[in-house]
DNA sequence: CTGAAAGCGCTTACAG
DNA sequence: CTGAAAGCGCTTACAG
């Protein structure tokens, strides 16, 4: 007998052996009232004998739905969209959709290809990051007029009007500058990230309005941008901050490794963190804890942005054909991870 | 005109604007001998206009092949399970397929689930790290039964006849071993990894043989077991080391958080590192660069492993039907990262 | 050079 | 209670 070895049983299968025809088995399988005991009783055995799984192809092609939801990401490596690709995959496992992820490394073409593959394989709906290089959009474009459903995550464009989770960098800003004010330190300086990126210049922005809510001086030669945010970059660009006759007594660096870098520096020239300076960080690693002294950071939830993008997309799928869907702009608040490098007291 | 808004343009819809077969238009549109020029320019034409996309949901129903491979993982976030999976996805992204990525959490359950939902969705080949509970393999069966190709990575059963692809535990204790003995240090401490699972006792059998080869003394009171790898453990389980009378003057610690553990215990302890106590990990993370002094480390390649192990799913996919395609167990060198912590001279 | 038919695996309106 | 037919979007052996 046939035990159905590397081919998968079918509905047509399970009607031949049983002489009735595959619409019944069909109405069988999924209990349809019309159906009679015996025959469906007849049907469920044998499915179950030889193991028998719907072919989620077939269904998709009639019903136009692959429970399929396509990720494009700049990088699977980074520790933070690691964590998005998880809290994506988290929820979609409770909906019972499977995930396609494509990494673009940050290229603009293989974004574009990556979205194209992903529309050929007919996913019901595009979560998407940017990549840093993008700067046209036809290849989203192409998805919202084809009707499927596009949100962004973390790097968006506003040319779209669909749904969105990113982090309030502004509030980021304010948080750490605000954390270092609360901690007794005065004269705050920034290590900003690339001032190109809106996200750099809105934790820029959130520095500035917290010195002035806190009574500080804005300083301008207290502001230096970080192009790549390297923990070298860090180094070479804190040491001038330290030379100045009016030496500032905390830094806040716009990312992480930028911070290392200044952590060392500072250390490298004799002074004490936290006592002398203090420094802070924000957080695209989980690398602060780790560091001496260990690093006070500004936290971006990056599960829950993958969960509250799925939770988005989710909405729209469920949403009744030809119902307009209201369009959600999410802005996840970051948190102070107060650690040793910030202990002024 | 009905511009095809929100509905993929089909075969049929070219077919019949242009008054011609869906046949003719779908051998119009592979460039068949037989179809004359004039009806392919007019075939293309009108697809560029309308942007058609081939439907690979109809296309995999009849050629049985989705072009996707399924990927099963314990964790997204570990550094090296996501290296692991950027490997994966940039070979298949060079081969023309899709990835979809299911994580386990750890969980049997969900293991068993997730490689479930990827076969109904038919996936062309799965590669499959088992969970740390997985004791049963069931659901495995079931894949290489319906004649799936199956791979493993990192964590494989031995029940099965497949290609794997694994790091070479023994060698890396060896390496970490003989790094720190080339390095002129005699009394070598191991912090075990939890010694139920393979990969541990084979870094710790790879220690022993390195003691033996270098001339040094296998010390069983300097063998420790961390259960958990956590730092907290790395750093309680050190402690009674340095309070040997005849103290150790290095420490091979399994894996990266219990030798950062380490470290923190030997310089609270008034010791210092190198200079006293040399102290080498083993590399889930990226961690160890930034820790100080800088630990050396046993690095596993992540992205590699994933590229090997697509390589060997793509050898077995585009092996001609029924041709029997030889397994490779594939075991990957580690390569030993020095950094300050083992700089003794 | 082109088309009608069958089929991939399923579902469902229609008929009996 | 059951079945034949049509269709999801495509391809291809067969016929002309």
């Amino acid at each position: 007998m046939d035990m159905g070895n590397s081919h998968q049983v079918t509905i047509k299968d399970i009607a031949r052996e049983l002489n009735i025809s595959p619409s019944t088995v069909s109405r069988a399988l999924k209990d349809h009232p019309d159906i009679s005991k015996d025959t469906k009783k007849a049907v469920s055995d044998l499915a179950k004998k030889y193991n028998y799984q719907p072919n989620a192809i077939a269904l998709s092609l009639r019903s136009r739905k692959t429970n399929t939801i396509g990720v494009v990401v700049p990088q699977i490596v980074h520790f933070f969209f690691s964590n998005v690709i998880s809290g994506i995959e988290d929820i979609a496992y409770d909906k019972g959709y499977n995930v396609m992820v494509c990494q673009t490394n940050e290229l603009q073409e293989r974004e574009e290809k990556s979205v194209q593959a992903l529309l050929a394989s007919r996913v019901d709906g595009l979560l998407v990051s940017l990549s840093k290089e993008t700067k046209t959009y036809d290849h989203l474009r192409k998805v919202t007029d084809g009707g499927t459903p596009l949100v962004f995550f973390d790097r968006k464009s506003d040319d779209f009007d669909v749904s969105s989770v990113v982090i309030d960098d502004y509030e980021g800003g304010y948080q750490a500058t605000e954390h270092l004010a609360k901690q007794g330190y005065k004269k705050i300086a920034h290590l900003a990230g690339p001032l190109n990126l809106t996200l750099s210049k809105s934790r820029y922005a959130g520095y500035q309005q917290a010195l002035k809510d806190y009574g500080l001086d804005y300083r301008r030669d207290y502001v230096i941008e970080c192009a790549n945010g390297t923990i070298e970059e860090g180094y070479q660009k804190t040491k001038p901050l330290l030379d100045l006759r009016d030496k500032p007594d905390a830094v806040f660096a716009a990312n992480d490794p930028a911070a290392i870098g200044a952590l060392k520096a500072i250390k490298d020239s004799g002074l004490r963190v936290p006592q002398d300076i203090g420094v802070i960080g924000f957080s695209d690693w989980q690398l602060a804890s780790l560091v001496e002294p260990a690093l006070s950071s500004i936290s971006q939830p990056g599960y829950e942005m993958g969960a509250e993008a799925a939770r988005l997309m989710f909405k729209a799928l469920e949403a009744a054909k030809g119902e307009e869907v209201e369009k959600e702009n999410i802005v996840l608040k970051t948190n102070v991870i107060s650690r040793e490098s910030t202990q002024k007291k």
